[in-house]
DNA sequence: TACGATATGATACCTAGTATCATTTCTCCA
DNA sequence: TGGAGAAATGATACTAGGTATCATATCGTA
C-alpha cells in the first residue's frame, strides 16, 4: 500500500465513508498520479473493480474533495488529486500540464455579482487555457 | 422568415459562410429562443435537417460567435444566442435562467497570471451558478 | 450473530456526438 | 452558360462516456 493512498483512505473514513477494497484499489491507482486522468483510465488500471464502481467512486471522491474535476479545452472531463480547498486550473494546451491557482480578486468579483444582479451565488467554475513556459520555449 | 433569423443569416454570410437551407432552418429554430437549448432540441424542431448537420451547424455558429456555449452545473452542454463579444454566464440552478455579465477585473486577473506563472494565456472559461432574484423570493 | 444498510459488479442501456460516404447543391470561371 | 471542383447534406453506423438495474456480497451495529 502506498503511503499516500493510506492518507487518502483516512480522509475518506474521516468523512464517514467506508474504505472498501474497491475504493482502496481506486485510491491506489490514482494516488501516484501527478497530472490529470480520466475515469476510463482508472477503469483500465483497476482491473478487478467494475466500471460502474469506478464511476461511483470518482463521484464520491469529488464530493469529499479528494479529487477535483478538470475540464479540458475540448470539453472532456478529467480528474486530478486535489491539493487545495478552492482553486482553479491553468491548463497547458500543448503538453496537458495543469497548474492550480487561487485568486482573491475573482472571489471578490463573484461577491460583487450578488449586489449587481440579485443572484445568490452558490458556486463558480473557472478554467484558464494557454501554453506553459516549457512549451513556449 | 423571422426578422431576427434574417439578421443572423446576414451575419453568417458576412463571415463567408453559405446560408444554405439547412442552416437557415436551424437559425429559424434558434432565433426566437430566449434561454439556452441543446443541439438535440434543435434536431427535434428542425425536422428536415439531419442530426449530423445540426451538430455541424451548431459548431459553426459557435465559431462565428452567433451562439455561445453554456455549461450547466451537471456538466451538460447547452447553447444560447450570443449578444456580446466576450462574456460569462450566471446560471440560475432553480429556473435555468441565464444572465450574461462582463467583468474587467477578471480579464485583469488573467493578465496577471501571465507574469505569475509564465503561461501564455489563450482563453478562459467561467460559469457562475446560483439562484436568481425571482427564485429566491 | 443476525439484521438492515451499504457497496459491488455484470449487464444492458442511453445520450451526445463523430466518421463515413454517396449524393446534392453551390460557386466561379472559362 | 455550363461544367469542374468545392462545399454541404443526410442517412447510417459507430463510439465514448456514463447511468439504471438488480441479484449478490459485505459491513457495522445492536
Amino acid at each position: 500500500m502506498l503511503k499516500k493512498a493510506g492518507i487518502l483512505i483516512e480522509q475518506m473514513e474521516g468523512r464517514g465513508y467506508r474504505a472498501t477494497p474497491a475504493r482502496r484499489t481506486v485510491l491506489e491507482v490514482i494516488s501516484p498520479r501527478r497530472g490529470h486522468f480520466t475515469a476510463e483510465e482508472v477503469c483500465e488500471q483497476a482491473k478487478n473493480v467494475g466500471r460502474a464502481t469506478v464511476y461511483r467512486t470518482m463521484k464520491l471522491l469529488v464530493e469529499t474533495g479528494i479529487v477535483c474535476r478538470v475540464i479540458l479545452e475540448d470539453g472532456s472531463l478529467h480528474y486530478r488529486l486535489s491539493h487545495k480547498d478552492h482553486h482553479h486550473h491553468l491548463v497547458c494546451m500543448a503538453c496537458g500540464a495543469v497548474r492550480d491557482f487561487i485568486d482573491g480578486s475573482l472571489e471578490e468579483m463573484v461577491k460583487n455579482l450578488v449586489t449587481k444582479t440579485g443572484f445568490e451565488i452558490e458556486g463558480h467554475w473557472l478554467e484558464v487555457y494557454g501554453r506553459c513556459q516549457e512549451c513556449r520555449a
